[in-house]
DNA sequence: CTTTGATATCAAGCTAACTTCAGGTTGCGC
DNA sequence: GCGCAACCTGAAGTTAGCTTGATATCAAAG
């Protein structure tokens, strides 16, 4: 509702704990967008702020900007995004963290046969069939328990 | 105990799942080691299939190949793992996923609070204080909840 | 002995997610 | 109205974890 709505980028990048590089890395791949001034530099909504926040969580979950970039997607465009709409958003990411929780449970509950056995064969562990073989697949690092 | 307990690169990727390049790159990072032929080809011990299994299922937790190449010291060099070492370095790894539940677990929490209250701020809301944005630092790929 | 498939090395390329550098412009406080 | 911090762009560098390509040698079947 002031007229300073409109932030630089080295406010956002204080506000966010975000590298100034960062920041505009993040515009190249569309996950903020700016307006610019007469001099063209980069005016942020105060809400991106927020925005910034909900990508650096959904990160340490290990989702890719990609991931991200798709989850944001659901935040109006243009309009500050409201208390509901933020609730929308948290609830999915709160989905993916249970997912995440009952990967890894399955995960050591499987580690468990193993070291019942102390086989980690990859013949007969539960741990390592082909099913969990197939998984692996592309360059680039891999991410946890995709 | 057979004579051909020595195996050729090509048969360990087949029984990994592991791309033969992969292998030579973790023999480079010191993940595994072989001897060679007089022809100058690898041979590895049978019992690195297991080993390189280990580093699969390892991978899949996140941890990167320094991490792992921790893990794997505790394992005797030379001679064939037996399954103590095995159930030792298990466990190792059961405590890892432990930790990660937990890590997720009070995420969630979190998480859950902030859709209660719809603030996703980062001044007030738990999810996002100073200490966890301190924990962001360096380049490359991020990793889960570090 | 020849052929074919498995191996070997070394360098370069690739993706993700950024940072760093070089060189130039803006804008606000005094 | 000046000076300096903050900002701009574009290209190149970085780390992890591999893959791909080029070129050459090995080994086992026929």
């Amino acid at each position: 509702m002031h007229r300073n709505d409109l932030i630089p980028i080295g406010t956002l990048s204080r506000r966010t704990g975000l590298a100034v590089s960062a920041i505009r890395y993040y515009e190249d791949r569309g996950l903020v967008t700016s307006i610019r001034t007469g001099g063209n530099q980069r005016r942020f909504l105060r809400s991106d702020i927020r925005r910034l926040g909900f990508v650096q969580i959904a990160q340490k979950l290990g989702l890719g900007l990609s991931d991200i970039e798709r989850e944001l997607a659901a935040l109006p465009q243009g309009r500050t995004p409201n208390i509901m709409d933020w609730q929308k958003i948290s609830r999915s990411l709160r989905k993916e963290i249970d997912s995440r929780i009952q990967l890894l449970t399955r995960t050591r509950n499987k580690l468990d046969e193993c070291i019942g056995c102390g086989c980690l064969s990859l013949d007969r562990c539960a741990l390592y069939n082909k099913e969990d073989r197939a998984s692996a697949a592309g360059p680039g690092p891999r991410f946890l328990l995709d």
